[in-house]
DNA sequence: TCTTACACTTACACATTTGTGCGTACTTCC
DNA sequence: GGAAGTACGCACAAATGTGTAAGTGTAAGA
């Protein structure tokens, strides 16, 4: 009785709305490897090697498939030199800047009150 | 050569690091549902089949997951009352809100900048 | 009497995500 | 001359996420 009718969220552009297009892009910089390339992105322009030492545990197959996804909702700048052995590099776009700022808000914030998260956290 | 020591990493608390806690957290946090969820509770209490009316395309079966989840890290608190048919109530913790609030920041932000995404978000 | 509602749980199966190992074309270093 | 590094792509398999359907016990409403 008290529920929000499905065209009163639309409106609204509610996330919480079935197949609400802000869910996928949500999915995508929320993603385990999305959130952690973003991150580490931060300090500026870094090659697919480079990035994969610095994020933890990452195969090379979900690196590229992340950095692909990345790239195509213009988060991620891709930009490479046709010289052997290859070499590309990997930057934030002014987007992806402000996305890595915030995701940063929120794990920094996670970081600071990880002991309140209880013994579910360990 | 420019890379940062797990040491140093782990010291700074880093999510970049593998086995970081804080990845636990951030996946419950961003999971697909943990983020319906905590958006649904920020306007108050809510019961079970409200809440799976609130929350769109929710299972019955993803939603008892996700609420168990989040009343593990403290995030959600559940109270039963030993009447029936039965009767029990989802709200957000003081911890909940503050989560709820940043991770609304973020989904207000992808829906205001949508367009932005391009094509991938469609 | 028979259905409906509540808040789940369990079993089963499918879908998506993720890892592993292999290969590449060439160059530089040992 | 042999090994290592580069930025991946591909095939296969395992792990995880997710949906569906069915069932629980009781009581209020038709």
């Amino acid at each position: 009785m008290s529920d929000i009718s499905l065209g009163e969220r639309m409106r609204r552009g509610d996330v919480l709305a079935p197949h609400c297009p802000s869910r996928v892009v949500l999915r995508q910089l929320t993603s385990t490897w999305g959130v952690l390339v973003l991150l580490a992105l931060r300090d500026g322009m870094l090659r697919f090697t480079q990035l994969r030492r610095r994020v933890g545990d990452v195969s090379d197959r979900m690196l590229a498939q992340t950095l692909k996804q990345l790239e195509a909702h213009n988060l991620v700048e891709r930009r490479s030199f046709p010289v052997v052995p290859p070499h590309v590099e990997y930057r934030l776009t002014p987007l992806g800047e402000d996305a890595a700022n915030r995701i940063a808000q929120l794990t920094d914030w996670i970081e600071h009150r990880l002991p309140d998260f209880g013994a579910a956290a360990a």
